[in-house]
DNA sequence: GCGCCATGTATAG
DNA sequence: TATACCTGGCGCA
């Protein structure tokens, strides 16, 4: 589940149930008991995402800085009338009482990272990583300088948080397949209108990804309704162009979604849509 | 119930 | 490049 979206729902959600009050911190697998005891009693401020980081910020300058990985989890659960006995291997629990017989409680399992770090160590994870299409404030300008540098593939250097901060498997494949550019093109063979196209389709479809909590990139005129084919029905849930696709037609010109390894992951393209040194997007 | 794979990253070799 | 991390959904007995 975890690309920059995920994060960004989990930082809002965080501030929402938690934001203002006093919780209780522990951590009933025991892998962060000595650092919740430290937090334990203490005034949550709020929680904010950077890329795939996620920063949950305590009184007395304490920051949890957590990175789910790919199977980590952070079940946030706001209003409850009771707080049910943690299941599985909790790292980290949160519980706040939000009013009379209301709670506030949020489970963190399978992170690969969760530690208990300051705001200054906060702010140097923020410097070394690339712009985030999700926050107002990025300058793409940032990116630009590294990928038009860069003999590495583009779909290689989407997936470098410092060159890009949020971009996982799934919108890599699904943004160059909707700007109709090959993955294995050079970083620094793309015109900066080109690099420029596919930050802000990625500015939009992360968007929508915090929005509605899962990847849709199909546009209108390719959603199952327009198409008249099957809705996707895998875990996955949103509808896309490529990505787990493989061996399946391409909802635009039917040639088969092609699948190969590329940065220790599983690529997913259109050997015809996505032809080298096409420059025109689909619209 | 079991094995595999997955929207990620760090570390060892 | 391989593997460790360590959860959850799926296909398949």
């Amino acid at each position: 589940m975890p690309e920059g979206h995920t994060l960004r729902r989990l930082a809002d959600d965080l501030t929402a149930a938690f934001a203002g009050a006093t919780v209780s911190a522990s951590s009933p697998q025991g892998r962060f008991g000595t650092e919740a005891a430290v937090l334990d009693g203490t005034r949550l401020l709020a929680a904010d995402a950077a890329g795939k980081h996620l920063f949950v910020e305590f009184e007395h300058d304490h920051v949890v800085h957590v990175h789910l990985g790919l199977i980590g989890g952070f079940a946030v659960t706001e209003g409850a009338a009771e707080v049910p006995p943690p299941v599985g291997q909790v790292r980290l629990r949160l519980v706040a009482r939000t009013g009379p017989g209301r709670w506030s409680y949020a489970d963190l399992r399978g992170a690969t990272r969760c530690d208990l770090v300051t705001g200054a160590r906060r702010d140097e994870v923020l410097a070394g990583l690339g712009p985030d299409p999700l926050r107002p404030d990025a300058d793409p300008t940032r990116a630009w300088e590294r990928v038009h540098r860069s003999a590495r593939p583009i779909g290689e250097l989407l997936m470098q948080q410092d060159v890009i901060a949020g971009v996982g498997n799934v919108y890599r494949a699904e943004v160059l397949f909707r700007q109709r550019i090959d993955p294995f093109r050079p970083g620094r063979t793309l015109r900066r209108s080109r690099f420029l196209a596919i930050w802000e389709d990625l500015v939009g479809l992360m968007a929508d990804g915090v929005r509605l909590g899962r990847i849709d990139t199909v546009r209108p005129e390719h959603t199952p309704e327009a198409m008249g084919r099957p809705a996707r029905e895998d875990d996955h849930g949103g509808e896309v162009y490529v990505y787990r696709r493989s061996g399946q037609p391409c909802l635009v010109c039917g040639t088969l979604v092609r699948t190969s390894p590329m940065a220790g992951r599983n690529l997913f393209w259109c050997g015809q849509c996505q032809r080298r040194f096409r420059s025109r997007a689909v619209q």
